[in-house]
DNA sequence: TAGGCCATGTAACCGGTTACATGATTAG
DNA sequence: CTAATCATGTAACCGGTTACATGGCCTA
């Protein structure tokens, strides 16, 4: 999904600056399936204007720096409704968490213990984000796409937390390396 | 993680040929949380021999072309493991589904339909091949992994089907669009 | 007064993909 | 006869990140 459409999608919600995109983008109710930055949405605002498919106001404001307020068009809209509707990707995922798991027998149990911590202190920490989404805004679809984060995080979670204990005893068994060292 | 990091983790299940590794990045116990290209894979194997982490030998198959089986080495497996020791990064998560899921009230029932049900055979497809990685090996580690996918993987698919007609209803819903034209 | 937030923007860089080149063998 | 599988490799390209530049205001 490239990022001219993610910003589209975002501004079909609301006006906003490119600032304020990548905050929706890195915690509102976007953030747990995307991601960019500002090296992205500037560029990408700047094009989008040019296509006629946004249109921007500079605002002032006291104590702050100007502000480039965009503002999704009929022609985005329009683009951005056709983007949407041509069959979406697979998702893509990737997980370093995984890769350490599959060689947990190389790892020792503290390596294999933080990894597992963070892990878990961040699977709660993106459930309680998932979940207070619901508390902000009251649109239907955002709630759907909630509870099914919440859904699929938490059965990540509980998983993790009822088999640290056989992930943790794969780490804890001697290694080869150990005995000749 | 970096195709460098990953390739050594293939190597130290097994010796593999670009190729090979390829498939077992593509197919095999891996495919579910990695991915990479050729054009990534045969630069770095290169580069994974200049810097002595690796080695390679030409074998030779009658009816079928040469093949460069690589080994990972000492040098290479320690390198391996102290790439594995530092906290692996968080899981990055892109979906374009949910993208389209958020903004079900933009689409028809009919593009709505079509992605559930891409989304709901890629999840039956990817479950079915997690569950045969069980079978093929008897790696604990692998085990583990595989099972963490299943149940993942399992709850999104059962969320999926349990609320499917929940977010049907909200492409079904007259848009300010269609009043219009 | 140091650091964080607001706010916009650019340029260099980089990891990785896509597409192509090559070619033999086997299965349908 | 076509398509797929096996097998290696390169070059162009591209989307996106990182790091930097700039600067005022507010809080600790």
């Amino acid at each position: 999904m490239n990022t001219q459409t993610l910003i589209l999608a975002i501004l079909n919600f609301g006006d906003a600056s490119g600032y304020e995109i990548k905050k929706f983008s890195t915690e509102g109710s976007f953030s747990y399936f995307v991601d960019i930055s500002y090296g992205s949405i500037y560029p990408t605002l700047a094009k989008l204007e040019t296509d006629g498919f946004v249109t921007c106001q500079t605002e002032s404001q006291d104590g702050k720096p100007d502000k480039k307020v965009y503002s999704i068009t009929d022609i985005g809209r329009h683009e951005f409704v056709s983007a949407l509707s041509t069959p979406p990707n697979s998702d893509k995922f990737k997980s370093e968490f995984l890769l350490v798991a599959i060689c947990a027998d190389l790892t020792t149990p503290e390596v294999m213990a933080q990894a597992i911590d963070k892990r878990m202190g961040e699977l709660e920490a993106k459930l309680e984000m998932i979940r207070s989404l619901r508390e902000e805004c009251d649109h239907p679809a955002t709630h759907w796409v909630s509870r099914y984060g919440e859904h699929v995080k938490q059965a990540d979670l509980t998983y993790l937390r009822e088999n640290r204990d056989a992930l943790m005893a794969l780490a804890t068994q001697a290694k080869f390396g150990e005995a000749a060292e």
